[in-house]
RNA sequence: GGCGGGGUAGCAAAAUGGUUAUGCCGCGGAUUGCAAAUCCGUUUACGCCGGUUCGAUUCCGGCCUCCGCCUCCA
């Protein structure tokens, strides 16, 4: 049985689909105007793996994630480095894609852009129009009137009494209400050409929140399974999300809400406005991008990561315990048996909320068992059941030793030709008993970081 | 102020009312020409104070403390 943490509950319920068999899922995408960081990687690979394990235990899943292309903090950027908005967007969807690819995500089944759903926008507010929802501001903002839907606050579970409205932030004098938020925003003189579109409502473009709203309906309905993001989007977004959605169909929006906890640094959310932010593509010129995954796996989704070099290093070593034990151990390639024990503990481990550091420690185990029976059917056994296990979070699927001798962030000087050189050099001072030279060798080698393992007349090498 | 999540061994991170988490690091042994890898063994735990219980890190109450959301944000 599949348990999940459903942040509308606030409690780990049954899953139970709305098809049987079948998994309609909605995340929360990026927005395109810079380079991911590794905040973002913790989200795509989070719902990665929940979409694997959903397909693996048996669901057709429809997975859709969005890409936010309009918004004022593009609109900004754009105009800063007097470009397009197009050619922003795309620059950065490329990269994104490019750092998504590096880190094992496999693509979800849609990945709509909100600048292709404008229609489907609209029709939801005239919708909520419609329904008296929704109101058109002296400013020509278009508003959503949050006093006129009940079930508000329902998901973050604010109560409005108690929070003192415009403490933190000015109210806007064109809101009816302070908790009011814009559906639609009218066109302004300095904007460019390219993000005005036309509309009942006076030229403009979409508020954030409606994206989501349409982007899910068109592809999954209007009612659907799971709705995914990071934590911090539980407030406003999606309780914006809601109150848009159910108010404009009249029936409940999303069965289970799913948030993802923060990538800290020093125990400090990581953010634009600290300058602790680390990019993707920035980290990757120093860790393996399977590291970066096996540390984001390592931790159960909900809780927060404390992300820093040394502790990416740990998980580096970690990661290069599972793969000498494939190196060692040459895997056969098994279909998993759901009963054996240490598997059936995984999927226990995995059905109940996606807890991958029980199902990461399961591994290795597996890579213990599979050390202890090496050279026998057993541990070739062991170690297929090691790898099979690991593809379904997406981990130890390359050849052990590209990932061993990978030369990431590496100096360059020793390339693999001449460590091989070395080697032989070495083989041929121990053939003579020359251990002295032998040894110096190994130690010039070990300086550069290039670790040597002789085992059965063979040397092999790694990185370390 | 409102709402929410934490405090576990040197570091990271889980589960659990009584039984080894797991990984990295450390220490001892086996193995090795010496190493590396591996195996065996092993040292460091559950924020504080009460309560329930035969027994609590695990449940309940209080306290201390850290963090997040309440504003764009994964």
């Amino acid at each position: 049985m599949l348990t999940l943490h459903n942040s509308l509950a606030r409690e780990k319920q049954e899953f139970k689909p709305i098809t049987p068999g079948h998994v309609n899922m909605y995340v929360c995408g990026m927005t395109v105007y810079d380079y991911c960081h590794i905040g973002h990687a913790r989200m795509v690979v989070v719902f990665d793996v929940i979409a694997r394990w959903l397909r693996e235990s048996g669901f057709h899943v429809n997975y859709v994630r969005n890409i936010t292309d309009i918004d004022d903090k593009i609109i900004k950027r754009a105009v800063d480095n007097g470009e397009s908005i197009q050619s922003l967007t795309s620059r950065f969807i490329d990269a994104m894609n490019e750092d998504f690819a590096a880190l094992g995500i496999i693509r979800p089944d849609h990945e709509p852009r909100a600048t292709d759903h404008v229609g489907g926008m609209q029709a939801i507010i005239s919708k909520l129009f419609d329904k008296g929802l929704a109101y058109h501001a002296p400013n020509g903002d278009v508003y959503y009137s949050v006093k006129d839907f009940d079930g508000y606050g329902k998901l973050s579970r604010k109560d409005f009494d108690e929070q003192r409205a415009g403490e933190r932030v000015e109210v806007d004098p064109n809101k009816r209400d302070p908790r009011d938020f814009v559906l639609w925003k009218a066109a302004k003189e300095d904007e460019p050409s390219d993000v005005k579109w036309d509309s009942p409502w006076g030229k403009g473009r979409p508020g954030w929140h409606i994206e989501c709203s349409a982007m899910s309906c068109h592809h999954l309905g209007e009612h659907f399974d799971i709705h995914g993001g990071g934590e911090d989007l539980q407030f406003p977004h999606h309780e914006n999300e809601i109150a848009q959605s159910e108010g404009a169909h009249g029936t409940q929006y999303v069965n289970y809400w799913l948030h993802n906890g923060f990538i800290n640094v020093d125990n400090e959310k990581m953010s634009k406005s600290l300058g602790n932010f680390f990019i993707i593509r920035e980290v990757l010129q120093k860790f393996d991008a399977e590291v970066l995954r096996f540390f984001i796996l390592r931790a159960h989704y909900r809780s927060p990561l404390n992300y820093s070099d040394v502790h990416l290093n740990d998980a580096k070593n970690a990661l290069t315990r599972l793969y000498t034990a494939l190196k060692t151990v040459a895997p056969v390639e098994v279909a998993i048996d759901w009963n054996e024990p240490l598997a059936a503990r995984f999927k226990a481990a995995m059905d109940d909320d996606f807890a991958t550091a029980e199902a990461v420690a399961v591994l290795f185990e597996l890579a213990a068992e599979a050390n202890k029976h090496a050279g026998t059917e057993l541990g070739a056994q062991k170690a297929g059941l090691l790898k099979a296990l690991a593809g379904v979070l997406g981990l130890l699927q390359r050849d052990p030793q590209s990932f061993l001798q990978a030369d990431v962030g590496a100096e360059g000087e020793w390339t693999s030709d001449k460590i091989e050189a070395a080697i032989v050099a070495r083989r041929e001072a121990r053939a003579a008993k020359n251990w002295a030279e032998g040894d110096r060798i190994r130690d010039e080698l070990a300086a550069a970081g290039i670790v040597l393992e002789d085992k059965a007349g063979e040397t092999t090498w790694r990185r370390s």
